[in-house]
DNA sequence: GATGAATGAGGTTTCATTCAT
DNA sequence: GATGAATGAAACCTCATTCAT
């Protein structure tokens, strides 16, 4: 669903390219209620009076910016679930992938992260939906076949199951974007969340996702 | 620390409570930035002014608020971890009481979620330091005392794996409570957070999470 | 240095005038503390969202009004130090200017005379160089070319002389226009500034002055 | 006249200067406006309710305050104009007192600098009297003395040169103490009123003084 | 005499949105 | 299509003063 009006469509890619990136630094870097207006026109280089003839009110401007970010996340975890690679070695494709994304896109991590506080029930649902559709399939098809070809213990309900690991991708998401939980990730580990290695982050969810979805102990 | 002036202390608790309530009620329902100082000293049935007296900014009622609903799961957690139970019955003692806690105290839970969305770094140092700090305590003696006993895997990091913990349960704590949180539950399940029996999803996440701790598969 | 947003400039001369002048009279009435901003733009007949797309805060507007003051005395003086006169004839000129100013610019004055009194220790120094950069220069050049001239007693200090010359126009300026001041002339004269002669204060001030920049006795 | 209530007449001298000093301080620094009469109660260690016994507003503290610190220097004034010496000599001394007790008692002259930009008519016309008085006497007096003596030019106007000294005394006293004024005697002079010679100023002013006074050139 | 809790009007500043051009 | 001037409600915070104890 869009969030525009017609005229945004119209605008020339160049366009849409600096409305959305401004939006994005400005919504990212003050969150939503502090966000101005105003001045994600200017930065765009539009007046306020076109910002309003693409889009209706300052929320579907928001969204729109959202669903600029969703895009690209969803792109690269397209490419590695559609592997043919067993569960586990997905699992690490896909750590491997928030690390780098989150590193890359930080201003739409933030901007995810705001909207995960958003108070208003309505505007919540499309929201989420917006968001969470594509990764929630993607994970529990990609836990679901694993199922059935007998790669995980049979008795996990690949739902939660994808519902755990999507917690724990997100909460890693956050951790490298995020100024509460990068705080929150030196408090648990000690160090600064830049200045621990990835690898060591990457090898220990590994081994605390890998167990869960194995056999016996 | 506090955050509040010393005229608060020595008001009455009828008095702390109401205010603290109303402050709690307005901040988890609208958000730290819409919400509304004179309606919650209006609700509380005190004046504009002695709300001042009492806390110098918005900011620090927002922090005193939040306090109140630490220490409410703080005293919980305590009193499971300080028992001899192996670590993945103090797991399934944990997970019983986010859920029980969450439904119990939603809006403090509503407000921790606030927070985690804070843009401005130096106020997010001091509430982080607030929140988390007995909670990581906990997590990782846990771990580590585990650790030492060899209940679980030897090659763990106990820190990143509290860590990791913690993602998990916060992660259930917000899907009991907050708006986006529930949509998303209910798109990755199926079903509303509400209706799904609280046995299935804490089993299944026990199972997540023991498997992850123990040895090998 | 203007200390004006960049619409202000854009605004008619009409309005410019109006809003100054609105502000003048608010800021010298009531001084800058009790001065209200809302009041300003109702009498310049503009809403208060404009005025501070014009001005960034209540004290930047204080600075433009009062360089719209300083301008209309700096102009006349300029007049007179440019002329070929000796030290004792500009002098003359000067008070005589002074003494008309101080009558038809009152609200100005005034507004420099709330400024003598500012606290903030920031705030004061560039308004100090807003207001006395150009006639302190005026005032040395013009006892400086008399020293080299030799029209004035050669022991004098050009720098200081200019500003004891400076402390007694101020007090002049003050004393036709400020209510303490005017107070403080009665109490000294025993009658009305209003009331007194111009002529006896002029001739008495130039016998005090003159004095005081020739040779010996 | 007296500003304050029977009250405070039987307060113990000690609470009396605790009150005024504080009130001197308060005042001074931060101007009459946006003093606080709360803080200046907790500072002399008084409710602000035992405040209220003692004064019956602000203002009247504040002018209470402005008289404690006109008698410090009314006092050494006195002193110096009673004496037999010349008019000139006496000169000397009072520019002399002026400069040690500007810098002895910079948060009254702060005050009395304050009040020189009230804009209550009805309030100036009090505390002028209160200030002004005894010190217009003393220099009435002693010029008109100097008069009849023989020892000044006799076309002087004793009052108007009373007034202009005065004027020349006042901006000394500020020049020594006030934000504004000390900026400006930089910009006059070039350097910091703390660092440039007493000597040289009291010389120079003398210089400027002496010959206003005298016959002819 | 002494306290200090309590009041609440009032002022600066922000910003989403409109609309005439 | 494009502009940007203009609006004005709304919110945080201050502080002189009162009054019950």
């Amino acid at each position: 669903m869009n969030y525009y009006k017609e005229a945004f469509e119209r605008a020339t890619d160049e366009r849409k390219k600096q409305i959305l990136e401004s939006g994005i630094e400005e919504f990212s870097s003050k969150g939503y209620e502090k966000a101005n207006i105003n001045i994600i026109a200017k930065k765009a280089g539009i007046s306020i009076g076109l910002m309003y003839k693409y889009f209706a009110t300052k929320e579907d401007l928001f969204i729109t910016c959202l669903q600029r970010g969703t895009q690209i996340l969803d792109e690269a975890l397209y490419a590695i679930m559609e592997s043919d690679d067993r569960l586990l070695v997905k699992a690490e494709k896909l750590i491997r992938i928030i690390v780098t994304h989150s590193k890359a896109n930080a201003n739409y991590i933030k901007m995810y992260n705001e909207i995960a506080a958003e108070k208003n029930a309505d505007r919540v649902k499309s929201m989420v939906a917006e968001i969470e559709k594509k990764r929630s399939e993607i994970l529990i098809t990609a836990i679901t076949q694993a199922l059935s070809k007998g790669d995980v213990r049979p008795d996990l309900d690949p739902r939660l199951f994808a519902f755990f690991l999507d917690n724990l991708l997100n909460a890693l998401l956050f951790s490298y974007t995020c100024d509460y939980y990068k705080e929150r990730f030196k408090i648990y580990t000690g160090v600064d969340v830049g200045e621990m290695s990835d690898e060591v982050v990457i090898s220990q969810l590994l081994k605390f996702i890998e167990s869960a979805f194995t056999f016996e102990k």
